[in-house]
DNA sequence: ATAAGCGTTCTGGTTTACAGAACGAGACGA
DNA sequence: TCGTCTCGTTCTGTAAACCAGAACGCTTAT
């Protein structure tokens, strides 16, 4: 549902912050033009988000401090999905030594909740908090494997199906397809969906009433994960971490 | 410096975001009557944030999302700081197996950049962007100590020196001498200063100029670091993880 | 020297935020 | 079953405040 009567300053002030985060570190001339806005009108919001902690000012330029990282902080750490998974996805980046994720759906995009490093894990771009969108990961495909057709459809409606490589999902059919196997199988794979050489398998973590609450992954590198070794250890060792995370959810 | 023009409807906006997180979970009443708004004024930035996926609606609650944790993901990540360190900080808390923190100030406070549990690791409250006051930490004190002293004077007049358990700092020259001896020894310890029973040694990370980057530690509880060990294994751990971070920042 | 660029300050007109009242829906008890 | 209380939401006029634009120092480049 929209808002029926926004706040417009508010809006602005998003912005101007979402800007900043995609500019990095930006003078007050700069932002005014990107944004189409009045040099005192940056000027104001930024002394204020500034006062506030939430920008900071160096030198001549302006950029976005932790406040953020707290409050963001604080509300993963409230969170008890994350507190009961946190553990488990650790020793599954130990037991594995590669990358374990856990992620959770929120507004109809993948919110990677943490991420966990083993010893030989690859460093790809994801960070705790970042969004992507559901169809393009195996983490994403695991979550919405488990909501309803029309919670799916509001999904694909709303943000589309982009493609990030040639490998990607990009229609509807293909989607739904793929999240058929999905169900039927009891986990999601990801081969170069998202980013090339990359292969990831991930398993839904589901409420014993059926709700689905997230889902956790291994990534690996294709050299890593073979085609006859991904169906085995790896995909055992990820459905055992999300079986033990739904048993320590319901208690 | 304050704003000379602040935007009145941004603070309000901030404001409220606030005490959601200090909430947890919150009716449009309940925040009205906590701030002294209108229902309609709270009822309106609700909506614009939770259109912008700044807040979610539960019900007929409110809550903060998770687009905090992504805009802060994002600063840290590129934050150069924590890039170099997060590799030797995890492999201190490898080593020691117990909790290892990575601390930067920022507008005068403490912010915990990262923090990586080792296998014996203590859970305490703190979470990564958490916000600390400098003289209640080893943390805090390694940076103090390494601040020109008008800032030092600076931050204590703007964010005073509060206890938090019997042991805290809390007066001027009680925090100029312990910065002092965190000068001549190279690190700072805390001896059940923030959270009782909680011993923590850490030391500063510094640019070859000079200036103060930020500082590592290691907690544990008392009953693991001994006043005879505390000086010896732990800090020379410390102290060498601080220093490679140091050569990493200075190429 | 001069000019061009920046961030900052100032002011008034007009957009717009918001108090307060009214509405609809659900929960509860009589 | 009905009335009552409370909640989130909608609506409206008016008082407030946001902001374009111009002006001011300041630094840097020509």
């Amino acid at each position: 549902m929209n808002a029926k009567h926004p706040v417009q300053t508010t809006e602005k002030t998003l912005t101007l912050v979402e800007e900043l985060m995609g500019q990095g570190s930006c003078g007050v001339t700069e932002l005014a033009a990107e944004l189409d806005m009045g040099k005192s009108a940056v000027h104001n919001h930024l002394t204020t988000l500034q006062e506030r902690g939430y920008v900071l000012k160096r030198g001549d330029e302006y950029q976005l401090g932790l406040k953020f990282l707290d409050i963001g902080g604080h509300v993963r750490k409230s969170t008890e999905f994350y507190q009961v998974a946190e553990p488990e996805v650790k020793s599954l980046a130990a037991d594995t030594g590669e990358l374990a994720n856990l992620m959770v759906e929120e507004q109809g995009l993948g919110v990677y909740l943490m991420r966990s490093k083993g010893d030989m894990a690859v460093d790809i771009d994801t960070y705790a908090g970042m969004r992507t969108h559901l169809h393009t990961t195996a983490l994403g495909k695991a979550i919405l494997a488990h909501l309803s057709e029309e919670r799916v459809e509001a999904i694909v409606e709303r943000h589309g199906l982009e493609r990030k490589t040639p490998q990607s999902i990009d229609t509807r059919a293909e989607l739904f397809d793929a999240l058929d196997e999905v169900r039927e199988r009891g986990y999601a794979i990801d081969d170069g969906e998202r980013v090339e050489g990359l292969r990831c398998i991930a398993a839904p973590v589901k409420r014993s009433s059926g709700a689905v609450l997230g889902s956790v992954s291994v990534s690996a590198p294709a050299s890593r994960f073979s085609d006859d070794d991904l169906h085995a250890e790896p995909a055992e060792r990820v459905l055992s971490a999300a079986n033990v995370i739904e048993l320590n959810m319901n208690y």
